[in-house]
DNA sequence: ATAATATTGATAATTATTATCAATTTACTA
DNA sequence: TAGTAAATTGATAATAATTATCAATATTAT
C-alpha cells in the first residue's frame, strides 16, 4: 500500500543525501491513510493517539517536506492555517469550503482552467499556479 | 474628495452610537489616497513618514472597522499577511499576483463568476463567496 | 566499530494580529 | 460652559501558528 509515495521518498532521499528516519515513514503512512486536508495538529494528535511518540516539530517538518517532494500539497483557505492533502498522481483541483461546518468538496473544472489560461495570455502572464475557493454553504447546512 | 466613504463612515458612526476621531478619517483618507492592496505595516509607515502620529494598533482596528462597514476589503494571498483595498463602488474582481515583484493585477471575468455558480449549484452548494488567485510571472518579470 | 552527518524533539524565537487597560477625547446634558 | 458617561487611543502584553536552535540520538558509509 502507498507504494507509489514510499518510492518518491525513497529516491529523494537517495538523491539528496538523506537518511532514512522509522518518524518520517510513520508519518507518510498514517498521513495517507488518514482523511485529506489534514492541520499539523490534527495528524500530531492522530499520531499521538495511535502511540507513536513523534514530536510536533517533526511532524511540521516532514509534511513541508512531503509537499517539496510531491507528496502532499499545502493548502491555505480563509482561516490561514495550514492543510495538507495527499498529492501524487491527483490532478489538479479546487476547493468548495462550507462555512458552517467546514466540510471541504473537491471539484475540477477544465473549463475553468482553459478561463485562467486565456485571462492570464491577455495579460501576458505567464501563469504558474493558482488558487480557487468557493466559501459558502453545503446541501446540509443551508 | 472621497465623500462617498466618508458618507459610509458617518452613518455607521451614527447607526452604532460610536464617536468621531481624527485618528479614523486620518487613516480613511490616507488609505484611499494610496495604492491599492495595502498592509496594516504599509499604512502604518505612510502615515508616521507624513506626521501623523497614530498607534498600529488603531491602524489594525480600523482597516478592520472598515471592512465591515464595506468601505474596505481584506485580501489573504499566500504570504498570509492581510492587505486592504478601497472597495466602495467597485465591483467584484479577482487577482494576478507576481511571484517576483509583487505586483498585483486586477481581473474582472463574468465568465469565470458565471462558471462558479453553475459549479456551486451542481454540487447543492450556496456560494456565498469566492477567491480566485493565478500566481505566476508578469510581462516584465519574464 | 568508528566517524561523519542527518534526524529528532524540546523549547526558544519569530511574526502578524488581537486583547488589555489606563489615559484621553468626544458628545450629551444640566 | 462644566460635568459625566462612554468611546477611542496607544503602549504593550498575550496569542497562535510556524520556524529556528541545538544537544542528544540514529543512520550510513568505511
Amino acid at each position: 500500500m502507498f507504494e507509489k509515495e514510499f518510492d518518491l521518498l525513497e529516491e529523494y532521499i537517495t538523491t539528496h543525501n538523506l537518511k532514512h528516519s522509522s518518524q518520517r515513514n510513520d508519518i507518510l503512512k498514517n498521513f495517507l491513510k488518514e482523511a485529506r486536508h489534514l492541520t499539523v495538529e490534527e495528524l500530531y494528535n492522530i499520531l499521538k493517539e495511535k502511540g507513536f511518540n513523534i514530536g510536533i516539530a517533526t511532524v511540521y517538518r516532514t509534511l513541508k517536506l512531503f509537499s517539496e517532494i510531491g507528496i502532499s500539497k499545502e493548502l491555505k483557505f480563509e482561516d490561514g492555517i495550514s492543510r495538507y492533502e495527499s498529492n501524487f498522481g491527483i490532478s489538479h483541483h479546487d476547493h468548495l469550503i462550507c462555512l458552517k461546518c467546514g466540510k471541504i468538496i473537491e471539484i475540477e473544472s477544465d473549463e475553468i482552467e482553459n478561463l485562467q489560461q486565456k485571462i492570464s495570455l491577455e495579460h501576458n502572464f505567464i501563469l504558474k499556479s493558482h488558487k480557487l475557493e468557493l466559501y459558502g454553504f453545503c446541501k446540509e447546512c443551508q
